[in-house]
DNA sequence: ACCTGAACACCGTTCAAGT
DNA sequence: ACCTGAACACCGTTCAAGT
């Protein structure tokens, strides 16, 4: 039951890499228009809605899907990739306005809300954050390293159990994010949920 | 990455209900045949593979398959059925001998283990667990019913936060197991965290 | 250089014909 | 009563032909 995304997907647009030459005009607007239409159809039918249905909405052959984004994670990855920018740069905010304990939860917040934002995303996440060689892989690198970063600053403020691993959170709260992906899993256990989580990482 | 199930299903057995006739012999051989194949490629090849593939393990049709086990689900279910009996009875031996705390803590580590008895089936009992109405609901319930025992004991020893429910116990245990069936979640990792959870989960 | 969509492959599911 | 497997449907993916 993941509700439709509303908001725009705040890409990081189709831009055209120095190294190579400039992409056509059409070439462009036709990747933009499918980025609009797979944020749009996966925020409405989830991610593994059918991909012939994603040209449909943009308006181009399926080849020319195929052709801007590979695979579905290609897709994917385009569209995550700058929200988990703004998560390496919340991260970085909380440290520095928040006490280390209250950045950690805060954050964590934030990323199990992250993983909910299609439905079916945290698992492609999931395997994002544990395979560091999967397409996803790359992009989940900056939560990795932000995890780390306000793991470790807990850990130096004592308030966090010395054993844990960064790569602990983010699957844990891929975890979370998943289950409420499968039905009745409403906000008030999700919440609850990360409750648990955080007291289980928190030393009194 | 699952192992293989090694181990014999240890199912139900296919059982002739009093209330309808006796199934003929070859319908029951066949049954039987395809939920030992089931077992064998589920533990391979994850709760994914293709039915055509179990059917034809077990030398029959794929319309024999459908018959007996009219979704993929169903199939799942005579599969872990028994084992979900199981781990109710486990609830109860460890009630009547062990600390609450404790039977907690050992109980939930066997339902990590439970899940991840085929690959990709802790998906399956995550919307068992949520959704009472699925197919896997019905024998989920056991599983709802030994949790609130657990836990109902723990709150009584007053060892346990009072907001946890029992449905967020495997909620999480899930989505521990679910983190273990993607990629290079090792042992070491799957034992901290089921102890964060623990953490988060017992009072001091 | 890029786009298109027909063609192929694969798998899930049903059902008419057979025993 | 049960079994079989051909037939249909659906979707992912490729690639020859077109602009």
């Amino acid at each position: 039951m993941s509700e439709p995304a509303s908001e725009s997907p705040r890409q990081r647009g189709v831009t055209t890499s120095a190294a190579q030459r400039p992409m056509r005009a059409d070439a462009r607007r036709n990747a933009e228009r499918l980025l609009g239409s797979a944020h749009e159809a996966f925020g409405e039918r989830g991610v593994h809605t059918s991909l012939e249905d994603v040209a449909r909405r943009a308006g181009v052959g399926i080849g020319t899907l195929y052709r801007h984004f590979p695979t579905r994670e290609a897709l994917l990855e385009a569209l995550l990739g700058q929200r988990m920018l703004d998560l390496g740069a919340l991260a970085e905010r909380l440290l520095a306005t928040e006490p280390p304990a209250r950045a950690l939860a805060e954050w964590l917040r934030a990323v199990v809300q992250h993983s909910m934002t299609y439905h079916g995303v945290a698992a492609s996440l999931m395997v994002g954050m544990l395979d560091e060689t999967s397409e996803l892989g790359v992009s989940c690198a900056v939560m990795r390293r932000a995890g780390a970063e306000v793991l470790a600053a807990a850990r130096r403020a004592g308030v966090v159990r010395p054993d844990a691993e960064a790569v602990d959170l983010l699957v844990l709260a891929n975890g979370i994010a998943w289950a409420a992906e499968n039905s009745s899993c409403g906000q008030p256990r999700i919440d609850r949920l990360v409750s648990i989580l955080l007291t289980g990482l928190l030393v009194a």
